[in-house]
DNA sequence: AACTGGTACAACCGCATTACG
DNA sequence: CCGTAATGCGGTTGTACCAGT
């Protein structure tokens, strides 16, 4: 299972995988802020991080770029969401542009997490109703081919949109923010990636641009 | 009080596309 | 025009936390 070093050169062998630590945090946001974003390869061993530069680019645009909102997807922007799929499908990426400061990597964890499961029960629904001529399946197979349409459909029959069954409405309005880093109180000393946002900028500005 | 299952999120991987020499 | 490198995107996996038994 080794994978293949992409970025081949024999002295970056040691290159660092898993969660980032805060000082790894800092350091990225140090030198972005110092010098901007730029080629991530390069940006990596420049700022002397032992990651990649697609890691770091990952790190930047999901995680530590200012203007990321995170946790509480509201139910505006759920509707939103499930508009833009049913229209594009898994455009994640294309999604989240319309949805100012949500990365795609986040609303695709939301779909898949969330709604997905919404489909799944509609669909088991519908399988139920319909007994077993094999219809049932049209929906999950038409997801995961061009379009997720028809699965939205069976699901908007059995979640209309306008009035979310209440358990529905309850993960949609309260999503649980438990264990999100910014909601959470000051790390303990064996967690150090567990640290707020606020706490990296603010700890990039004292460290003084 | 301990264990198990489920949920949510962060990060990695591989592929496709684009830009550059 | 071709080859290579970099970037972007979507899918998948690993891990931590929480709730229920």
């Amino acid at each position: 299972m080794d994978k293949k070093p992409c970025n081949s050169s024999p002295q970056d062998a040691e290159v660092r995988k898993g969660p980032w630590t805060m000082e790894e945090d800092l350091i990225l946001i140090n030198y972005i802020a110092n010098h901007g974003e730029g080629v991530w390869n390069s940006l990596a061993k420049s700022a002397g991080l032992k990651r990649t530069g697609k890691s770091c680019r990952l790190r930047w645009l999901n995680y530590l770029r200012p203007d990321v909102r995170r946790g509480n997807i509201t139910p505006e922007e759920q509707l939103l969401i499930m508009e833009l799929h049913a229209k594009w499908g898994n455009r994640w990426s294309k999604i989240a542009k319309h949805l100012p400061g949500r990365t795609d990597n986040e609303i695709k964890n939301y779909w898949r997490t969330r709604i997905q499961k919404h489909i799944k029960q509609a669909d088991q629904t519908i399988s139920q109703g319909q007994s077993s001529d094999g219809t049932a399946d049209q929906a999950s197979t038409s997801q995961v081919g061009s379009s997720s349409t028809t699965a939205l459909d069976a699901m908007e029959t059995t979640y209309p949109l306008c009035a979310p069954t209440a358990s529905y409405q309850a993960t949609l309005v309260q999503p649980p923010d438990h264990h999100h880093p910014t909601a959470l109180p000051p790390p303990d000393s064996n967690q150090e990636s567990y640290w707020s946002m606020e706490d990296l900028w603010s700890m990039q500005l004292l460290n003084g641009e």
